[in-house]
DNA sequence: GAGTGGTCTAGACCACGGT
DNA sequence: CCGTGGTCTAGACCACTCC
């Protein structure tokens, strides 16, 4: 349940806005009368006007007011869905999708000069070197390159790489996805990548390439995901 | 200038965080003794613990501190580059780029069903329909597809097109440009990449889709940017 | 000049983490 | 239990937009 007083304002507003009941102004009621209307203070207002602004709904110029961005079924794709910590949306996400895990590799190894470069891990520590094939509706779209740190994630299995880590991370070991930073390329193909996906006539695959962080601060996860083209979509808000 | 007490007070932080003075206890000082230390009140401190979370340097934890994410020379390319507006970065965005524009199409068009449903400007109205070749250190790196809402954005002309359509957007005609949301793709290539990109045996594109808002809350442009395999990235940063 | 959002202050209480 | 960040209140003044 949302208890707290500007997640209250926020759905509320969020709501009337996808119903479009501001749309003919094109503005969000001004701050005063949302602080009477919801008998709260300033803060929670701003507050909730703040996260429907993150989210790439509204837009606040001073001195004029709180602006709605135009949106139509098309554009609505390009709000960011929050929450979807794991990863990647598939392009019609709306569509059933029948889903496979399928453990290629499942190594505990020692990181070298050479790993350490590419995954930021300090030499000398062990890791889990997991690869893992991601089928959807029976196809083979993503190869998941995993290097876990053994110190701070310890215990994964193949059976738990089957399953899901993410889930064992947090429910069992009770370790706080913190943060997650991400960089998107676009990739000409590799062996590994010709080996396990249905690239069809393709020669490039997409690679997100995933370092996560629990709140300790300390990153232990290195990822590559790579993925057919033509299927996945990735989202980004930039503001003024 | 930076004239705001929270903009002093994050630059600062920011400026020890990456100096590394920080880093050996992983914790950035308590509210209370920065509060103390630039003599202001919370709203501030917050504020630029905010930015700096949203940065993706640190995460707050209640009940315990700030923590400062671990970062290292090769993680730091993950760190977001704030301001970045108009594009792409390039994989080396250090080294010296030489950059030239080709405007290889011009012209002003019609919307029609076909074209609305694509770029979700409404039927009928006139936009300018532009494409562009951008050389990168004489390389044909990329092509920009733009469509610009010509009542919203008048007087576009081939020359500007060829200098820098944003410069005159927001400094000629004043429009301030809000907010620009972006889907990244991996596509198939098509006729109009063979032609203009230099693929070499790649037979895909990186597919960057931007629509942009004014202040208004109005879309004034629908682009898509096509870019060659290996050598451009994205960030983004997602947290719990 | 009137109206609006942005910054800032000074407090209060709550929720969570660790001891 | 204490220390910490998160939420919340009630106000003040500033900066900008628009008329």
């Amino acid at each position: 349940m949302t208890k707290n007083t500007f997640d209250r304002i926020y759905e509320t507003l969020k709501d009337r806005i996808l119903k479009g009941a501001y749309s003919i102004k094109m503005r969000l009621p001004i701050e005063d009368d949302l602080i009477k209307e919801f008998d709260t203070s300033r803060y929670a207002v701003r507050k909730a006007i703040k996260q429907l602004a993150d989210e790439g709904l509204v837009y606040s110029v001073k001195g004029r007011g709180v602006v709605l961005l135009e949106h139509t079924p098309q554009t609505q794709q390009f709000n960011l869905s929050l929450g979807q910590l794991s990863g990647i949306k598939a392009m019609n996400a709306d569509r059933q999708l029948d889903y496979r895990t399928d453990v290629v590799s499942f190594k505990q190894v020692i990181v070298d000069a050479d790993l350490s470069e590419r995954t930021a891990f300090e030499i000398g520590i062990p890791v889990y070197a997991i690869q893992r094939v991601r089928l959807f509706n029976g196809h083979r779209n993503v190869i998941d390159i995993n290097y876990f740190n053994a110190q701070l994630v310890p215990g994964i299995t193949a059976d738990i790489a089957r399953q899901s880590i993410y889930h064992y991370i947090q429910d069992d070991l009770h370790v706080k996805i913190a943060v997650v930073k991400r960089m998107l390329r676009v990739d000409s193909v590799r062996k590994t990548d010709l080996k396990y996906l249905e690239l069809g006539d393709n020669n490039c695959v997409g690679n997100m390439i995933s370092i996560a962080f629990n709140d300790t601060g300390r990153q232990f996860e290195y990822t590559e995901s790579h993925f057919i083209p033509n299927e996945f979509v990735f989202t980004q808000l930039i503001r003024n």
